[in-house]
DNA sequence: CCTTGACCTTCTAGTTACTGGAAGGTTTAT
DNA sequence: ATAAACCTTCCAGTAACTAGAAGGTCAAGG
C-alpha cells in the first residue's frame, strides 16, 4: 500500500503518517523503486493503535514506548500497566469535564434563540459560574 | 489581584494568564505603579470562561469571538449558537471516543498482571482491532 | 506516445498554545 | 536588611502537526 491508501485506512492525514515515519513511530515496511513508502498490514495495525493511543492522550513518546512493548515479544506488562494507570486518571477527569461541557453546549444550542435577541442563557450561566 | 492570585483562582498557570493577556484575550484591568498586571473580578470570570471554552475545544480565536459576544451588550446569539452547534458535534464524537478509550484503559489496568509476564490482554485486543 | 491529473518525494517554514529560563525589578516578612 | 517570593520582559524551545513549494512517478485516455 502507498501512503495515501494506508492513511485512508488508518483514518489519518497523509502528512501525519509521513510525520510518524519521520519520528520513527511507525516505519513503512519499505520503499519501492521510486522511493515511495510502502506500508503493510502490520503498519496499518500500528497506525490505528497510535491513532487511538493519541486520542487517549498518550504523547508520541509514550506511543513509542507502547509500540515498543507491543512489538517486543517479551514485553513487560508492568510498564504498560504503569503508563496506562497514569493515563487512566487523566482520561477519567477529562471525560467528566467533557460531559459537563457537552451539557453546557447542548443547553446553549437548545436555548439560545438563534435569532438576534440579546439574551443568551448559557452566556449568562457561564457568567454566574465565576 | 496580582497575576498569581488570579491564576490560582482561575485554575490556570500564571504563564498562561500572561499569554492570554499578550493575545488580547483577557486583558488585566490595569497595571500598578511597578507595572504589575492588576486583575479584577470581571477578568476572573473571563479567564474561567476561557478555561472552560478551551477545554471544550474552542480555539483562542473562537474564544475571542465568544468573549466578544459575551462582552457585547447587544450580542447576537445566532453567532454563539452557530459556533456552539459546530462544536457540539465534535464534542459528542470526542466524548464517545474518550469513553471507549477509557474502557480500554480500564481493561488494561485491571487485566494486565503488572508483573513481567509477557501476556498483556489489552495489547492483544488492540492488535486484533486492526 | 503523449499528456493530464492524481499520486508521491523532500524540504523549509509556519501554526497553535503554550512552557521554560534568563536577567532583573518589587514586595513582604522576619 | 536581607531573603523569599513575587513580578516584569524577552527570547528560545516544544509538541504535533500543517501548508506549500519544487519536483519526480504512475495509470488512464485520446
Amino acid at each position: 500500500m502507498n501512503i495515501g491508501d494506508i492513511a485512508k485506512r488508518a483514518d489519518l492525514p497523509t502528512k501525519t503518517v509521513r510525520y510518524y515515519a519521520d519520528q520513527g513511530l511507525v516505519n513503512p515496511a519499505g520503499r519501492n523503486a521510486a522511493g515511495y513508502r510502502i506500508y503493510d498490514a502490520k503498519a496499518l495495525r500500528k497506525l490505528i493503535f497510535v491513532r487511538r493511543a493519541r486520542a487517549m492522550g498518550f504523547s508520541i513518546k509514550e506511543c513509542k514506548k507502547l509500540l515498543g512493548l507491543y512489538e517486543d515479544q517479551s514485553r513487560a506488562s508492568a510498564d504498560v500497566r504503569k503508563i496506562a494507570a497514569e493515563r487512566l486518571a487523566e482520561v477519567t477527569v477529562k471525560l467528566e469535564e467533557l460531559s459537563k461541557l457537552k451539557e453546557e453546549l447542548t443547553l446553549l444550542v437548545n436555548n439560545c434563540h438563534g435569532d438576534n435577541r440579546p439574551d443568551c442563557p448559557i452566556l449568562e450561566s457561564l457568567e454566574k459560574d465565576a
